[in-house]
DNA sequence: ACCCAGGTGGCCC
DNA sequence: GGGCCACATGGG
């Protein structure tokens, strides 16, 4: 491990809470099919700006009507639906378009989030990030769970971090990203580590949910 | 009655 | 490029 600040912080955290660490993603890792791979790209959009619980109720209802699929909401027609099953989850007029949006995008130009896996980082990137309503944030969330690349992710715990630990002045998505990502070994299963232990850090407890998928 | 939760796009200047 | 603002729910 590199001598430096922000890999202090990792060592430190991971000594703190032990291993493993059980954070859903983490705990979704575990397993690495298809589907959860979905779930995670479906619940990515699902909790913008909303608590992983409300997020948590619009996966259930979407689990129940049997629609917790990127190929059965791409070919959805009936927006409607979608809209009452996500209403837990909050602004329940955009997110169902930014979900049709990335299920059409990932099903339509390669079939399945597999295909879609096999695409270079960089790329794979920034074709997420020219999608209606995915933005920084939840393009990384994509990219470092569902799709295995080391892509670190700048969250609101990760502001907190850096602002409570001085790390630095600015907190430019972009500038962020890369001062955690150039003083940590380029391993998603770090990157994916320290943002769980970082949450877990700052938030006093680990998340639950997701786990009955 | 507030405030918050693992953001984003659309404005405005 | 940065600074606001709307978007919406459920829990504390």
């Amino acid at each position: 491990m590199r001598n430096n600040k922000i890999c202090s912080l990792y060592s430190k955290f991971r000594k703190r809470h032990g291993l493993p660490v059980k954070f859903w993603p983490n705990w979704c890792a575990e397993r690495k099919d298809k589907r959860l791979r979905e779930i995670i790209a479906i619940g990515a959009i699902l909790t913008q700006r909303t608590s992983w619980r409300n997020a948590d109720l619009a996966l259930e209802n979407l689990q129940r009507e049997n629609l917790l699929s990127l190929e059965k909401i791409s070919k959805l027609k009936d927006l409607e639906k979608l809209t009452s099953l996500i209403k837990p989850a909050g602004f329940y007029q955009t997110k169902p378009k930014r979900l049709k949006t990335l299920a059409s995008f990932i099903i339509d130009n390669y079939g399945n989030i597999l295909n879609f896996k096999k695409e270079e980082l960089t790329i794979a990137r920034k074709k997420l990030l020219s999608l209606y309503g995915i933005g920084p944030e939840t393009a990384d969330t994509i990219l470092l769970y569902a799709l295995d690349k080391p892509a670190f992710i700048i969250d609101e715990y990760t502001k907190r971090l850096v602002k409570k630990e001085k790390l630095a002045k600015v907190f430019d998505y972009d500038f962020l990203k890369s001062l955690f990502g150039k003083n940590l070994p380029k391993d998603f299963r770090i990157y994916r580590d320290f943002h769980a232990l970082i949450i877990i850090d700052l938030k006093g407890e680990q998340g639950s949910v997701m786990k009955r998928f």
